[in-house]
DNA sequence: AAAATTAATATGTCGCTACATAAAAATGTC
DNA sequence: GACATTTTTATGTAGCGACATATTAATTTT
């Protein structure tokens, strides 16, 4: 029986993880070179490359060619969810899904729009709005603005069909996506802690 | 000049997502293993595995040791965001930052927070509620329920200096969260397709 | 036939080497 | 001193080999 185990890259990256929590290393501070990492743990670099990617993916670090390794000095918690598809989702509770088309209109970004994608530029967009229902009764109201630019797709789907949610989902997925929530910060917080 | 350029883990990715959109991989079949793939691309097995770890971390595919890769049935997008310090985000507006704690009680876990949760059987929880100001008018209402059992750290913290949602975010980053949004699917969806 | 055991197999992980790449640091040039 | 060029350096990526592990499939035992 071989005693000590081979330590694999969690257990590199939750020492880590843990010395940053300690502040061992402070928010701003250069970490080890991942080498010297390596060197220390006794394991190979590229493990210790494999912890960092995660602890970089978490938002806890981050790295730069030649530039090394740095603790995030504004923490950032990121978190990952899935979008549902509505139909499904209502579905599932054995609901009657109904789905509506309620205006599907192209124009150019609206300042309040612009801001909540975070870009400069306005560009040609389409705004539809729908309303998902279940069991006849409203359940989701859907206001979207894609941009055009993006996914020139879109202007072809035939959205009284189909919504744009679903379309988007089921032949985009996982475009890189990025989420910005606005005025919802507060429940948007209401999230679990779990071991 | 090489014209040949190496294709990297990314490329086969694509690839490989390419033919799901296209369905020539339908939701859920299965995949060629991953060493078929590294044949048919002339590359690594550890080339194709990456590869393939993205896709399922992007919730596209599934994998099982023995038994194989499979493109999901029911398409998910998976997402990723930051969860923000309010503080930060009202302070680099140039507003002027104030907070306020409204109550803080310990309680069971109500049936509607349960659901919320997913969590079957109720717990003690702490409830906190309180103000996000930015220029002296309201900004953020947070109304929290955090775990004790997974967090018990949270009883001893002075929340009337530092808000839950801070406190919460620089100590105990990436403690693996999950989220879960509920009655907030409509415009959460409102999310922007990038390159 | 049912249950327990064993073998086969696809993915998961680790280590090593080699080279690519971005960016900082050092150097050279005017 | 200001600018352009080269070198250095830490991270990023690809390939290969070996072994671990989970799970299915096959086989043996009862």
């Amino acid at each position: 029986m071989n005693i000590e185990t081979r330590l694999s890259w969690m257990d590199v990256r939750d020492e880590i993880r843990a010395r940053i929590l300690n502040r061992a290393y402070a928010p701003g501070d250069k970490l080890p070179r991942d080498e010297d990492f390596a060197a220390e743990f006794a394991c190979a670099r590229t493990t210790v490359h494999r912890a960092m990617q995660d602890l970089s993916l978490a938002g806890l670090i981050e790295r730069k060619r030649k530039g090394g390794t740095h603790v995030r000095t504004d923490p950032v918690t990121r978190a990952t969810f899935d979008i549902p598809i509505t139909r499904r989702e209502v579905e599932q509770r054995g609901a009657k899904y109904n789905y509506q088309l309620v205006s599907r209109d192209q124009a150019e970004t609206p300042i309040a729009v612009m801001a909540c994608f975070g870009i400069q530029q306005p560009a040609q967009m389409l705004h539809v709005k729908a309303l998902h229902m279940a069991d006849n009764r409203p359940y989701i109201f859907e206001d979207r603005w894609v941009d055009i630019k993006s996914c020139p797709e879109i202007l072809h789907v035939d959205l009284t069909r189909e919504s744009a949610n679903e379309w988007l989902v089921r032949n985009k997925p996982y475009s890189r996506i990025e989420v910005r929530f606005s005025a919802m910060n507060a429940q948007g917080e209401n999230a679990k802690y779990l071991a």
